[in-house]
DNA sequence: GCGACAG
DNA sequence: ATCTTGTCGC
């Protein structure tokens, strides 16, 4: 038999045409509704098993509502432009595993701001149907000029002709974050809401899951040894 | 051909 | 992301 999946090698023709497809169904417009539930989610992978955690807090991101961690064996690799297939099945499944359907969700990773406007925070967006917000950590494409030093200062991220996001100083000093449009919200309530929750670097809900996973993966690898 | 390249 | 604790440098 020749014709298995070969995890090793997915077929990216196939893959991006999928993505083009699905971009065209990612809405960009106003919240409708004022968000109550705010949540967080993040993936951290070893050795194909994946753990993915949802943190869900209040609109300011004080509280803590519910935290949620659940496990799921990853076979598809990392490869730039195509985080969203390896990531994104976890997250959607760790999100809904949350009692409160969140109002808004920030994703560790680009929303529109990807070659083909289909980053994780908008694959993850379209699945769940709710607004999405991509905040990464580094640049996948586009130009940029770098933003003031203090904490608020935004310069626009542009590829080609088009702003696909805003790259944010969110922390005096620290390196800017990189926030676009994941699904059913603008740019500028996405950064907006990214500073309201963020009083680190990153979002807090974000931050949360983070540490979560990163725990759970510890306790893992001692339970193993 | 040469860089760039989310997590 | 991950390998990995304390240590070198401004």
């Amino acid at each position: 038999m020749t014709a298995c999946k070969t995890p090793g090698r997915p077929d990216l023709d196939q893959l991006r045409a999928l993505q083009r497809e699905l971009a065209a169904q990612v809405i960009e417009r106003p919240l409708t509704h004022e968000p109550q539930v705010v949540a967080g989610a993040d993936v951290h992978i070893a050795g194909g098993e994946a753990v993915a955690v949802a943190v869900a807090t209040d609109a300011d991101g004080l509280m803590v509502r519910e935290v949620r961690e659940l496990w799921r064996h990853v076979d598809f690799p990392y490869i730039p432009g195509f985080l969203s297939f390896r990531e994104a099945p976890a997250i959607v499944d760790a999100v809904n595993s949350l009692e409160a359907k969140p109002n808004l969700l920030f994703v560790d990773g680009q929303g529109r701001a990807h070659p083909r406007r289909f980053g994780l925070a908008c694959h993850v967006g379209v699945m769940l149907g709710i607004p999405t917000i991509g905040v990464a950590k580094s640049k996948l494409v586009g130009r940029y000029a770098e933003p003031g030093r203090e904490r608020g200062s935004t310069a626009p991220l542009v590829d080609r002709t088009e702003t696909i996001g805003m790259v944010v100083r969110t922390k005096t000093g620290a390196p800017p974050v990189f926030v676009s449009v994941g699904n059913l919200i603008t740019l500028e309530e996405a950064v907006a809401w990214t500073l309201r929750l963020t009083r680190d670097r990153i979002p807090d809900p974000t931050l949360r899951a983070h540490q979560q996973a990163q725990r759970a993966l510890a306790t893992r690898r001692a339970r193993e040894s």
